[in-house]
DNA sequence: TAGTATGATGTAAGCGCTTTCATTTATAGC
DNA sequence: GCTATAAATGAAAGCGCTTACATCATACTA
C-alpha cells in the first residue's frame, strides 16, 4: 500500500501539501493540487485511516450498543445508522448489550478502548446514574428509547404512554368495555410507559381498570402465550387485549386460537411496535408504529451534527407513535 | 487517559516492559509484571487500540458486508460473527451492499480502508472474477452463502441443492405428485441451485416437471403473491407448492387463502430458511433450516484460526439444510 | 523601492503504541 | 570466584499520518 511518503514524493511536495490536499482544509494552490491528486491516482492511495486517527485523535467511527443483533428490532435501527453514517464517511462498530447490566457496561468499554468519536446507545439494563456519569464524561453518548430528564438532549425517544393511550383508544373506540392488558417487564420504561397510557385512556372513558386482568410478561412471544394462558383461566370476560409488543401478541393469539376464539369476533387485540411479523401474523395485526429506523437515523444525524459539525441538521428528540389498522381488532360484536 | 508512558513511570520499569504485560508475549519477572499491573490498575489504564494497530500493523477487527442490515436473516448471521470475534477481542465492522454490484465494491473499498484485518462477505452483486481477484490481493476473505470453487477454502456455503431435495422429496412423500415451484431470481446461486433440488428430487420419483408450473420471483413477499396470482390464473391442478424462500411462501398463503383454498387440506406449501416469521404464519410454515447464525458463527472462527492465529478451531465449509416439518404441509387428502 | 500583508509550501514534532537490538542482571557450572 | 549462558529489561526507531510553526514567494501599499 502506498503511503503519503510516496504521493508527495511522486507528486514532488511535502507530506504537509499531501495531507492538505487530502484534507482539503488549507489553500492549496490548483496546480499543486492536481499534481497530488494525479500521484494519488497513479499510485492508487488510500490513507491509512488508522494512522489519521492516531494523528489527528478522531476515529471516525461511531459505536453502536443494541440489545441483540438478531431480531427483528434492531436491524432497522441499524439499518438507519449505518446508512446515515456511511454517508458521511463514518463508520459503526457494533456491540450487543443483551439487556443485562454487566454485558451493557462491558460493551460499552468495549467501544470506549476503540475510540469511537461517539456512542448510540439502546440500552435497558444500565442505570439512569451511570449513563449520566458517562455523559459527564468525554464520550458523547446519543440514547435511544429511552429518556432521562438530566439528559434530554442526548434521547431520541418514542413517546410510549402516547402510544398506549392510542392502542387502547382504538379499543374504547370500537365500543369494548372489557379491557385487558398484557405488560412488558414493568423494570423497562417503555413497558411501564405504554401500561400508563393504557390507564389514562381507561381513565378518560370513565373505565376502572381491573387488576385481574392484567398480566406481565417480558416481551417474547412465549411470554405472551403463557399471559394469555393465565388471562383466560381466570374466567373473567373481556372482549380485546392490549398487548405491549407485538411479540406477545403473536404469542396471545395463537392461544386464543388454540381456545376456540376467532380473533377479531370474539376477542380484538392490539398490539405494539409493528414489527414486520405484524404483517404475517393471521389475523394481521393492528398495532402501534414504532418508528426505529427513522429514530436510529435521528441518532446518527445528532452524531454528524454534534460531533462532525455538521451544522445543517435538524434534529428531533421525540418521535410519536401512530395507530395501523389492520384485521386483528374489530368493533364488538352487536348482540 | 493515561498512557502507557504514565504507567512506566508509575511502575518504574520501561514502556517496553508494560508493553510486554499488556502482550504477555515475552518473559517477564513475576515481579515486576505485579508492579505494572498495579499501575495499569490504579491508572485505570485502558490501552489505546489506533495505537497499538498503527504500531503492530494489525487493527483487530474484522468488516463485514451483509446485503441488509434489516430483514430477518443477516441479523442472525451479524449477531453470530459478533457473538465470535467479541469473545475474542475483535471487533466487527459493518457495511450494507443492497445486492447491487457498485454498492458491493464501495463497501468492500470502505472496509479495505478501514484497515480490517478480513473481509467476511455476503454479496450476490459481484462476480467470482472479482472475488477471486480480490483473494488474491492480500485481504484475506471468507464468503458465506456463495461457493466458488477456486475458492474453495473461503467460503462457507449451504447445500441449497440439498434443500430443494429434501423440500421436494417431503412434499412427494406425502403423495403429491401434482407440484408447482416458486423460484427465487434465477441469477442467485442460491435460488439455481434451489431449483435444481427440486428437479432431481422430481426426476428421482419419475415425476416430470411441468414448466407452466414454475414461476420465478424476486424472493419478496410480494412477489410470493404475484406469482401465487399467475400460478392459479393458469388453471392447472396442484396440491402443493415448494417456495424457494420463506418470504414467497407468506406471500403465497395469503393469496391461496384470499382464493378460498385452505392450507394444507388444499393446497400444501413448503419454504426455505425457516426465518423466525415461519413460526409466526398461519398455519405455521414447513420449511427448510438455513442455519445462518451458525454459518456467520463458522465465518468468523475461519478468520480467528486462520488470521489470529487460533489454531485449535475446527472449520467446516459446507453445512447441510434439514426440514422442519410444522403445519403447512399435509399428505395429500385420500379422496 | 522598501515594507507589509497574504497565500503557498515545507519542516519537524508528535499521536501511543510495538518491536528489534543492545544491555544489564541472575543462574549455573566448574 | 569467574566465565558461559539465559532471562529480564531498557533504548530507540519506527507505524503513517496531522498540524503548529517557520519559511518563502508574490502582490500590494505608500
Amino acid at each position: 500500500m502506498a503511503t503519503i511518503y510516496q504521493v508527495s514524493e511522486l507528486a514532488g511536495v511535502s507530506l504537509a501539501t499531501v495531507s492538505r490536499v487530502m484534507n482539503n482544509n488549507a489553500r492549496v494552490s490548483e496546480n499543486t493540487r492536481n499534481k497530488v491528486l494525479a500521484a494519488m491516482e497513479q499510485l492508487g492511495y488510500r490513507p491509512n485511516s488508522i494512522a489519521q486517527s492516531l494523528a489527528s485523535n478522531r476515529s471516525n467511527s461511531v459505536g453502536i450498543l443494541v440489545s441483540e443483533l438478531h431480531g427483528p428490532f434492531y436491524g432497522e435501527m441499524l439499518s438507519g445508522i449505518e446508512n446515515e453514517c456511511r454517508a458521511a464517511g463514518k463508520h459503526v462498530i457494533i456491540a450487543a448489550g443483551h439487556s443485562e447490566e454487566a454485558s451493557e457496561k462491558d460493551g460499552i468499554e468495549f467501544l470506549i478502548s476503540r475510540s469511537c468519536d461517539a456512542l448510540i446507545l439502546h440500552v435497558e439494563a444500565v442505570s439512569d446514574e451511570y449513563l449520566i456519569k458517562l455523559a459527564n464524561g468525554n464520550m458523547p453518548i446519543v440514547l435511544i428509547n429511552r429518556f432521562i430528564p438530566q439528559l434530554a438532549d442526548n434521547c431520541i425517544s418514542l413517546d410510549n404512554e402516547l402510544g398506549g393511550y392510542l392502542a387502547t383508544k382504538q379499543l374504547l373506540q370500537q365500543g369494548h368495555t372489557q379491557l385487558a392488558y398484557m405488560a412488558g417487564p414493568m423494570w423497562k420504561s417503555d413497558a411501564k410507559d405504554r401500561y400508563h397510557g393504557h390507564l389514562r385512556a381507561m381513565a378518560e372513558h370513565g373505565l376502572s381498570f381491573n387488576p385481574a386482568l392484567l398480566a406481565e410478561g417480558d416481551f417474547q412471544d412465549s411470554s405472551g402465550s403463557a399471559c394469555m394462558q393465565q388471562l383466560l383461566a381466570k374466567g373473567l370476560p373481556f372482549s380485546a387485549l392490549v398487548c405491549a409488543n407485538d411479540e406477545m401478541a403473536a404469542g396471545a393469539m395463537e392461544v386464543a386460537r388454540a381456545h376456540g376464539l376467532n380473533v377479531p369476533q370474539d376477542l380484538s387485540i392490539v398490539g405494539f411496535d409493528n414489527l414486520i411479523l405484524a404483517r404475517y401474523i393471521y389475523p394481521k395485526l393492528t398495532t402501534i408504529d414504532y418508528p426505529i429506523g427513522e429514530m436510529g437515523r435521528m441518532a446518527a444525524r445528532w452524531v454528524l451534527k454534534n460531533i462532525y459539525q455538521q451544522q445543517a441538521l435538524q434534529l428531533k428528540n421525540i418521535f410519536q407513535p401512530v395507530l395501523v389498522c389492520r384485521d386483528s381488532a374489530s368493533a364488538i360484536a352487536a348482540g
